[in-house]
RNA sequence: GGGCACAUAGAUCAGCUCGGAAGAUCGCUGCCUUCGCAAGGCAGAGGCCGCGGGUUCAAAUCCCGCUGUGUCCA
């Protein structure tokens, strides 16, 4: 950027001076005359037990002010975006003020909900979050205030001069923020490809707010202006709360009654003093890194006159109440605004803090529940956030299932590292790096836990986390080379939006690149939401996909030997029993979506759903398996829905409406930030921004039939459902097997599940007694079997073929082997699959024997020394009968060879 | 989205390297002991070794696929 980019009026009428820091170099605007530029490390934070503003506020105090400002100055209020990012797939959550119009706004595809606006973001970032509770400034979760201005060529509404002047009016004047103590750094912005100049408000060392004047597009080198010149600004809600109260970190100043309850409970005292000097030593050091923190400490510790060890066991504590504070309360937005713990993604993060905070909880030694400092949290925001007061019961429960989850993998962990230690003492060996990345990779222990639970000390090796990290290094995923098609054509006129129930039209062709054909009009739905195309006919040719480029429309025929042409008309045919098929299923995934809601909670959202002609299905989010009586009530409260036969209305309404009348619970499918929204409102019993084509009764839909659910992950649930059509297939399929079932038993319908109940129970008990008999008559056959035998030197020899199964054979095996003198072979008398070999004299190697048996009649064999088994080719009794002569011979000279036992 | 681990009796797990007749502990049932309980002693029931393929004379064990569960990373 240019220094002419930075000389505002502003600062001219103003009587600023643009002068550069004698430290890092950069240039700075003030009213008075200084050395440095005011931001860390140039200079310390110096409002630490001395506020600059003229009073002290709550952090809802100072967000209330800021936004009401903005407002006077004929800025919209609006409410802010959720957490999750539903509306963008390359991020998880919303980590700056500014994601809530990306990028449909700033690329101007889409009206912005107000043009100037102001609103408080909550934000949560995870980079940082080591240096929680330590650095007296960093969050996990945060509120970005800003006021955001979206100027276009034909309607400018402020860029630079307005938004420094605002600013500094808000600081003086509503904050009472001496004139001389701000400080405006210039800082050039680059992001996504975007540019501008940039301004840092600075106050007593710490930046208070960011101003960024988005106004040019980079490319190779090159800067053109940009059509749509926003202003970004990012104020920090808990900085400027905390500069106000002067405490010793922003934790102190932003937390409120849940850090007064944890201090309280846990009776840790911090000493305010060396809080203090921690949150200006890290001001200094721009914490990034662990490295960092460790020399964070040291020079608090020189500063204090501690050792390293003294200061740690003074300050220890109170990080960690700092860090279940911090945890507890981002988890409490994050499970409010429809984040479900679980194992991947985003939920993943919930996990993350629930752990976390327990961990840094019980290494306060604080019994207290998470649950009851969420409750806390709650507590502490219902008045400003109204939709906690509505989700609380749900919000308390997910952390409650979560804690208890966290629970069970201790008590796994437990049993499993006590069990490895005894295997380890026998070897003596104690835990290596391997054997620490393993626990936390596969079972979640991570090296303090096992050292915890684990009853011999070692040391957790420094690169512990590295040694996690090589782990995962991955080879590099492959990129989808995503190239965005664009079409070069007029918006396309999406008639089904107006009327949804015309299936033959007449439209313009307005440009035909081969097979695909864009036209000025069609009934044709596009793929999207979850819902298939449309097909059917166009110009009499078969129309196989129907895709929206941007505002385009584009149907695929399936002939490339076509004749249409630009300009001329064509007659589009939809095929009506499938788009009919849609409707039903895509109306039926919005009952089945609020009866599961009513059923299992307020946490239930939509986290993906797709409907085709055959089957529909839904995800929600939700932490366990449906219980039978779930699935039941779910089902039959979507059907009652159905026979009901309500209205279900399509509308268009202004976003700010919207949202104040239903809620954020509008966005199932992802927020879509625009200034009108969709509107599918099944009355009375779910309402949804929804782009698909819906039934306008809802007994349209038939009847709907739950087919099963399954979880694809830890915290979606998958429902499988059918309507309509396939559902009367099923029916069908479903009555004939009955019919056929009660046909063979010859029993009505309504006795078959007791006939084959009772069938069962028979068969299990025949089974068993036949079981019984077997070993009753190979006890009996034993006896007559050895009486038989033929008794060479001590030793019974012992050859039969035994009638009845192949585990007859086997059991009589096993008996004979319970004497202590016994050499046998065994098979069965019909179709003996194989000969048993067995000798209880230990003088016998009977593994031997049936190598060389197997040998001499081509076939397989072997075993241990006192049990074996031979195959007998084509299951031949003669055979068999054969083989086992020749077993017990070459058992005799087996014996023979071996000298006499000498006793 | 990408890894890793696990699945054996009602529960917790061994057995799997190196293929050869399914085990332990707790719990359960019955009996003995006791005025009764706890505890102890004796006896017993309880298994498609997750599912489906393959290799092998032989698979809980080796190979492939699937399903389920846990866990880590982004």
């Amino acid at each position: 950027m240019t220094a002419s980019e930075y000389e505002l009026d502003f600062f001219k009428t103003e009587d600023f001076l643009r002068q550069q820091c004698g430290k890092c170099g950069r240039f700075f605007w003030a009213r008075t005359e200084r050395d440095l530029c005011g931001e860390s490390p140039c200079i310390e934070y110096s409002f630490i037990g001395n506020s600059p503003t003229k009073e002290k506020y709550s952090l809802h105090e100072t967000r209330e002010k800021y936004l009401s400002f903005f407002e006077r100055h004929d800025h919209t209020r609006i409410k802010r975006y959720p957490i999750t990012a539903r509306w963008r797939d390359d991020v998880f959550f919303t980590q700056a003020s500014i994601y809530g119009f990306q990028p449909w706004v700033i690329s101007g595809v889409v009206e912005p909900p107000a043009n100037p606006l102001t609103l408080s973001q909550t934000c949560v970032r995870f980079n940082d979050i080591d240096n929680v509770g330590r650095t007296g400034s960093h969050f996990t979760m945060f509120e970005m205030m800003a006021h955001h201005v979206f100027n276009k060529q034909d309607k400018f509404i402020y860029f630079k001069d307005r938004t420094v002047e605002l600013c500094d009016l808000l600081y003086r004047n509503d904050f009472g923020i001496p004139d001389d103590r701000l400080t405006y750094i210039e800082a050039d912005w680059k992001g996504g490809g975007n540019s501008g100049p940039c301004l840092e408000v600075m106050v007593d060392g710490v930046e208070l707010a960011t101003l960024v004047f988005m106004m040019y597009a980079e490319s190779g080198g090159t800067k053109t202006k940009l059509d749509m010149q926003v202003v970004d600004t990012g104020y920090g809600l808990e900085r400027l709360s905390w500069i106000s109260q002067g405490t010793s970190s922003a934790y102190e100043a932003v937390f409120g009654p849940p850090l007064e309850k944890l201090k309280n409970l846990s009776g840790v005292k911090p000493d305010q003093k060396i809080m203090g000097e921690f949150s200006k030593v890290s001001g200094i050091l721009n914490i990034d890194n662990p490295g960092s923190l460790r020399e964070l400490r040291q020079q608090v510790a020189k500063r204090m006159e501690l050792s390293v060890e003294e200061l740690e066991t003074e300050t220890k504590p109170m990080e960690n109440i700092y860090v279940v504070c911090d945890h507890t309360r981002a988890l409490t937005f994050m499970l409010n605004d429809g984040i479900m713990p679980s194992n991947v993604k985003a939920g993943y993060f919930a996990r993350l803090l629930v752990r976390r905070a327990t961990r840094a909880m019980s290494a306060l030694g604080v019994e207290l529940p998470l649950v009851e400092m969420v409750a806390s949290h709650i507590d502490y925001f219902k008045d400003e956030f109204p939709e906690f007061k509505e989700n609380s019961s749900d919000i308390m429960e997910l952390v409650e299932v979560e804690s208890r989850k966290y629970e069970e993998t201790l008590k796994k962990g437990h049993s499993l590292i006590t069990r490895l230690e005894e295997k380890m003492k026998a070897e003596n060996k104690t835990f290596g790096t391997e054997q620490l990345v393993d626990l936390y990779d596969s079972h979640g222990l991570n090296p303090e836990v096992v050292q915890e639970f684990a009853s011999v000390d070692f040391d957790i090796p420094d690169d512990f986390y590295q040694a996690v990290a090589r782990r995962h290094e991955a080879p590099e995923k492959k990129e989808d080379a995503d190239e965005t098609r664009k079409i070069d054509a007029p918006p396309t006129e999406l008639g089904y939006y107006t009327d949804s129930h015309t299936h033959d039209f007449k439209a313009k062709v307005i440009k035909v690149i081969g097979k695909d054909i864009v036209l000025d009009k069609t009934y044709f739905y596009a793929e999207g939401g979850g819902q298939e195309n449309d097909t059917g006919t166009l110009g009499g040719y078969k129309v196989t996909d129907v895709q929206a480029i941007g505002n385009v429309v584009v149907h695929t025929i399936d002939n490339e030997d076509h004749v249409i042409t630009e300009g001329m008309e064509v007659t589009g045919k939809l095929n009506w029993p499938r788009r009919r098929q849609l409707m039903r299923h895509h109306t039926a995934v919005h009952l089945i979506n609020a009866a599961a809601r009513e059923v299992l909670g307020n946490h239930i959202w939509q986290s993906g759903a797709h409907k085709s002609e055959d089957m529909a299905r839904l995800d929600i989010t939700h932490y366990a398996s449906l219980t039978p009586d779930q699935f039941h009530e779910i089902e039959e409260k979507a059907n009652a829905y159905v026979i009901a036969d309500i209205p279900v209305d399509s509308y268009i309404m202004n976003r700010t409406d919207a949202e104040k009348k239903y809620g954020m619970r509008l966005y199932q499918g992802g927020a879509v930030p625009g200034r009108e929204l969709r509107i599918i409102d099944v009355r009375g019993v779910d309402v949804e921004a929804c782009g698909g084509i819906h039934c306008s009764r809802t007994t349209e839909i038939g009847l709907i039939k739950l087919l099963r659910t399954r979880r694809i992950q830890d915290g979606v649930l998958r429902l499988e459902f059918i309507a309509g059509r396939p559902l009367y297939e099923w029916m069908k399929t479903h009555h004939d097997t009955v019919s056929t079932t009660s046909e063979i038993l010859g029993v009505s319908h309504e006795k078959i599940t007791e006939t084959v109940e009772t069938m069962h129970k028979e068969w299990k008990e025949k089974s068993r007694a036949r079981k019984k008999d077997e070993k009753k008559d190979s006890t009996e056959l034993v006896d007559k079997i050895r009486e038989e035998a033929e008794e060479v030197d001590g030793i019974f020899y012992i050859t039969t073929a035994v009638p009845g199964s192949i585990a007859m054979a086997k059991n009589t095996s096993m008996l004979i082997s319970q004497y202590p003198d016994s050499f046998a072979v065994l098979n069965i008398e019909e179709r003996p699959p194989v000969l048993y070999v067995t000798d209880s004299s230990g003088e016998i190697d009977c593994g031997s024997i049936a190598k060389s048996l197997a040998q001499k009649f081509k076939t397989g064999g072997g075993g241990k020394p006192d049990f074996a088994q031979v195959s007998v080719p084509g299951s031949d009794p003669e055979k068999a009968k054969e083989m086992r002569e020749r077993a017990i011979e070459l058992a005799k000279e087996s014996k023979k060879k071996k000298p006499a036992k000498d006793e």
